[in-house]
DNA sequence: TTAAATGCAAAGAATTTGCATAACA
DNA sequence: TGTTATGCAAATTCTTTGCATTTAA
């Protein structure tokens, strides 16, 4: 399933005329196979387990080149770097500032305040580029803070 | 207006045992009088203005300190700089990602998410950390661009 | 007088860019 | 064979930190 999702993407970018080079081609399958969430640097090392001299800046090229395909997007859950997924799974995250939790937001909720904006301003949202932080529930009650 | 508005930051300030240095009063000043949502290397234009020697890391160690005693916070409109705000005046921003513009988000939707995320998932949030981005409505007609 | 704040220089993290070389189509 | 992509080094941007000196209270 997840080797045949990368075959699509690889037949569609070349239709789109681009070449698939091992770097491209490791960093689409680091993206399609590993964890979600990937930051460029954790795709670097995933990357760089099969093929070792492929260069951060490679990474980052090769990942400006996929979202201005409309492959992947790019998100920001906190400070820190930017992290990464395939453009079909883009989806709002909610991020507890204390413990560093990071949650879907629920599709609805997203699509409500979308709504509201449209009539209400022409405003087209697309609330995925930033989350929405806050307090979890458990650190919300003062409990815990594992992470920062 | 503004300057009584100063005075009773200053006054409270002394209060928690801050020390206010003239670095810091113009800070403070440049919050209070100047333009909204000024960056770092805005308000240490303004401040150098009045006190040419005082330095970047001096602003940012006064707005890190400000923060963390709640008299202002700080925002992500897009890439780039932070922007600051007095805390008193926290509000969602949404942001055109193609002319730039931002406004504010009408609280009664931001109330609404907060509402579905702190009933649905005990997440309280405090969505005003990251702008939520979108197309305005000039740009969402394909109309302009003005800026970035 | 003394703890807190500053100026300065330097480091840091994340990302981007210039350029000669390599390699996909 | 001709672009396109890569490796590498170096630059950029924004922010933080170490340390000796100054200063508000």
């Amino acid at each position: 399933m997840a080797l045949e999702a990368l075959d699509g993407l690889v037949l569609r970018l070349r239709e789109d005329g681009v070449r698939i080079t091992t770097a491209r081609r490791l960093v689409l399958r680091a993206m399609v196979d590993g964890p979600s969430h990937p930051t460029a640097d954790e795709l670097l090392t995933t990357v760089r387990a099969m093929a070792p001299d492929v260069h951060a800046s490679t990474v980052y090229r090769n990942l400006e080149e996929l979202e201005r395909l409309g492959v992947i997007v790019h998100t920001h859950l906190g400070h820190g770097p930017a992290t990464y997924h395939l453009a079909t799974e883009a989806h709002g995250h909610l991020v507890c500032e204390r413990c560093g939790l990071a949650v879907e937001a629920p599709q609805d909720l997203v699509d409500q305040m979308a709504d509201g904006a449209l009539q209400r301003l022409g405003f087209v949202l697309r609330p995925y580029h930033f989350a929405v932080l806050g307090l979890c529930a458990s650190c919300a009650q003062g409990a815990p803070q594992p992470a920062a």
